[in-house]
DNA sequence: ACTATTAATGTATAGACAGCATGTC
DNA sequence: CTATACATTAATAGT
């Protein structure tokens, strides 16, 4: 089939198509054309990865629109949102508008309402319906991208239930659903009412086979020479056999640790075969990827990125994770050794993929659990570049040929598992049945087991009666925490259950932040009285943990180290501003939502139990909750690491540095993002709950989220809060005598120039945010500084440890990464 | 006695969505 | 109840 043979499309699109060099389809997407998707029929289409999954969805809305309709993408990552929003802005030209809509990103201009095409997550529609968003009920189409994700445990249950309001709010809505190859495409078809369109063909042969000794066998039953040499990594042999014939390798791994240390290694064999311009290149790369953080993770990679080997994973800042996808996908890094992040994420198509383990730690399951085949095979679909490469090969690697015949079975001839819902677990049927009987899809009993009977979980389940009881569980638990009301037959949501649903938190987590506040609010004057004795505690403590960092330290580096942290502690000591004004304190706060099931807490490490208890007697007052007893283990192991998870917190906005607390609680950069962004959506969450029932820690809530937020103790919020400026340049300014924004437009220009290390430009974008009259900075003298340089310097090396010769746009990036 | 190699012991274990109101150099 | 890789330390062999 040819482009201009798809009926439905806008005029010009088939010629434009031609343009692009599709001269004809791919056989699924003819397929999925003759199915109907360009006529408004409702298709699944289940072919592997890169097979052009997503030129169907395109066709799909592009007709959709032509109808004078309305699409709607689903995505199941952010990240994605862009990379998809980009590639369908080529039809602007034929007078579609795309927008984007995500926790963090909103498209700008117009109003949703008004865009053609929509890319959002499946949680950020499920709370747009929450909402009421008009626009919705104008759709015509919906794609459901990765739908096989139903699967999962925590997210699968929203995209469930999102495409079954979306198909309730629009009777014959076209539903185009994209999935991997799974093992019940049947059902899942059935369940959306779609012709299924199946296809294993792929645009580039995918080569899948094992590893073992000094060969790789095919699957199909050819073989190819890799000898393992002198080191006896099978690894570095088959990046190195790549490497001959000029193509990259995905080595993918199952831990962390086990990324860094491979791309370590492998950095060694990709060193060899880098060419002067390459080098210089990756040494460009290199320095770009330490100015995103100061941490060592960040040190790390940038020498394994000079040597052309990378490695990736979610302890990486979003910032580093893109520059090593790009310099992949650009070629100029070699390898990239990853945790299954990048199988899910963006392209990154690889001439070989190595999937060196298949096995990996789950804690419920006890033990090391062998990979789901679909996750295995979503790894091995990376394999192989279209256009560039002639095929693309997936080796699993065995150390014995037990273990290769094993894999040949387990994986390279296995179909993936069959998709089953998992929409009757307790937590996703709290959050969602709240949210049907808060947004009106029900209002009694039945209707809600009518609504779930149209799900795909009622469609497979083998336990009649199972989804009821759980309701029933489930309703009693948000009428005992005042969610809904029941009245005989009738349940409605309660005010504070409206907020809740709309707030998009999960019911325990909004029992648990109220039931902190109330209990913070019963316990005030008693704890308040508690914490006049807790300063000096507290600045003993962090006097004696400043000597015991002294004592462990040799080096150059860890000295200097040590200063800042002596220093900086040190201050605290002499000015005990958090603990003596405000209740409840920042870390009572910070615990509070940290020990929500929203928040992904901190795991404890040996010898964290230990301290985390002291930790734990020691600011008991400032905790909002009674700790639990020691002898509730899971209880108690809980409230440690929610702990440890407030403690990371508190030092952020401490403003200790980075490297410090990547150091401090064994976590990358992009995990102090993860929390704080987290931190900060559950305060602002806490503060509308907490102003809704007339709490009187509304102001308290509110500040410790402006700190979260900014990265900053409570005296620095006024300046942080000015445009420019960041946690960094409000310390120096506070430091330089400048403690307030009025201060900015009344102060003297040279201190301000000094504090802002004498650029200019800066100078006059911070006064002009801060509304003074006159930013200008051309009659600022240089030597007019002189005097209050020197007293900068003291105050960059009290925050910093001195020695800080940043740039302003290296400042800067930790800023943007975090504000 | 001292270093190089190896054995024993210890340790840690993937990922990432959401409110609201505006805007980084 | 289940594993594995890496890092560190202790033990052993070799010089």
């Amino acid at each position: 089939m040819r482009p201009e043979d798809v009926p439905g499309l806008p005029e010009g699109v088939p010629e434009r198509l031609q343009s692009e060099g599709i001269e004809e389809l791919y056989p699924p997407q003819a397929e999925a054309v003759e199915a109907g998707v360009t006529e408004g029929e409702s298709v699944l289409a289940s072919v592997p990865t890169a097979s052009g999954k997503t030129f169907i969805a395109e066709l799909a809305m592009l007709s959709s629109v032509q109808r004078g309709g309305k699409a709607l993408y689903i995505v199941p990552l952010r990240a994605l949102a862009s990379e998809k929003k980009a590639e369908f802005e080529r039809w602007e030209e034929f007078g579609i508008d795309v927008g984007v809509s995500t926790g963090n990103y909103e498209s700008s201009g117009e109003w949703l309402s008004s865009r053609d095409i929509i890319v959002a997550t499946s949680e950020k529609v499920d709370s747009l319906i929450r909402n009421n968003a008009g626009w919705v009920s104008d759709l015509s189409c919906v794609v459901a991208d990765e739908v096989h994700l139903v699967n999962d445990g925590h997210r699968g249950p929203t995209l469930e239930v999102t495409l079954g309001k979306l198909r309730k709010i629009n009777a014959g809505l076209q539903v185009v659903a994209l999935s991997a190859t799974v093992g019940n495409a049947e059902e899942v078809a059935e369940w959306l009412d779609a012709t299924l369109v199946q296809s294993e063909w792929r645009p580039i042969d995918l080569k899948m086979g094992v590893h073992y000794g000094n060969a790789i066998s095919f699957d199909d039953g050819s073989q190819r020479e890799v000898p393992v040499g002198k080191g006896g990594r099978q690894t570095s042999a088959l990046v190195a056999d790549t490497l001959d014939e000029d193509g990259s390798s995905l080595v993918f791994v199952n831990s962390r640790r086990n990324a860094e240390a491979a791309a370590k290694r492998l950095k060694d064999v990709t060193a060899e075969y880098l060419t002067g311009e390459e080098r210089s290149e990756l040494a460009e790369l290199a320095q770009e990827i330490r100015d995103v953080s100061d941490a060592e993770t960040s040190d790390t990679l940038a020498n394994c990125v000079a040597k052309g080997a990378a490695f990736h994973h979610a302890g990486l800042a979003s910032e580093h994770r893109r520059l090593v996808e790009e310099a992949f996908r650009a070629r100029s890094v070699k390898t990239v050794s990853a945790t299954p992040t990048l199988a899910a994420g963006v392209n990154t198509p690889s001439r070989r993929v190595i999937v060196r383990d298949w096995q990996r730690y789950d804690g419920e399951f006890g033990g090391m659990k062998p990979l789901d085949v679909l996750e295995v095979h979503q790894m091995m679909g990376r394999a192989g570049r279209p256009g560039l490469d002639p095929y693309g090969e997936a080796v699993l690697l065995a150390k014995d040929s037990e273990t290769r015949d094993q894999l040949f079975e387990r994986y390279v001839w296995a179909d993936a598992e069959p998709v089953r819902s998992k929409l009757a677990a307790e937590p996703a049927l709290r959050t969602h049945l709240l949210a049907t009987v808060a947004s009106g899809f029900a209002h009694t009993r039945e209707g809600l087991l009518e609504f779930l009977d149209r799900t795909l979980y009622a469609t497979q389940t083998d336990e009649p009666g199972r989804l009821e009881r759980v309701t029933d569980t489930v309703l009693r638990y948000l009428e005992a925490n005042g969610f809904v009301e029941m009245d005989g037959d009738d349940i409605s949501a309660t005010a504070i259950g409206h907020t809740v649903s709309r707030l998009y938190l999960d019911p325990m987590s909004a029992a648990e932040i109220i039931d902190g506040l109330r209990w913070g609010a019963d316990h005030r004057e008693e704890k308040l009285r508690a914490l006049e004795g807790v300063s000096d505690a507290d600045a003993r403590r962090a006097a004696s943990d400043a000597e015991e960092e002294a004592d462990e330290s040799g080096g150059f580096q860890r000295a200097s180290e040590m200063v800042s942290t002596g220093d900086e502690e040190g201050a605290e000591s002499a000015e005990p501003i958090e603990t003596d004004r405000t209740y409840p304190t920042a870390l009572g706060l910070f615990h509070l939502v940290s020990r929500t099931p929203d928040m992904y807490q901190l795991y404890l490490k040996s010898g964290d139990r230990e301290t985390y208890t002291e930790e734990c007697y020691e600011r008991e007052p400032e905790l909002l909750g009674s700790v639990p007893s020691e002898y509730e283990d899971v209880r108690f192991e809980e409230w440690l690491s929610a702990l440890k998870t407030a403690r990371l917190l508190e030092d952020w906005t401490r403003e200790v540095d980075e490297d410090r607390i990547t150091e401090r609680y064994g976590v990358g950069p992009g995990d102090i993002r993860g929390k704080v962004e987290t931190a900060q959506w559950l305060l602002g969450a806490a503060e509308r709950l907490a102003g809704e029932l007339d709490l009187s820690s509304a102001v308290a809530v509110r500040e410790a989220k402006k700190r979260v937020e900014y990265g900053v103790r409570d005296e620095l919020l006024d300046l942080a809060g000015v445009r420019g400026v960041g946690r960094k340049r409000a310390r120096r300014l506070f430091e330089a005598g400048i403690e307030t924004r009025n201060d900015l437009r009344q102060a003297d220009k040279s201190v301000i120039l000094a504090a802002l290390r004498g650029r200019r430009k800066t100078a006059e974008n911070v006064l002009e945010a801060a509304g003074r009259r006159d930013p200008s900075m051309d009659d600022v003298d240089e030597s007019e500084a002189d005097v209050p340089e020197a007293t900068f310097e003291r105050a960059s090396e009290r925050t910093e440890g001195g020695g800080d010769d940043a740039d302003d746009p290296q400042e800067q990036a930790s800023l943007g990464d975090f504000g």
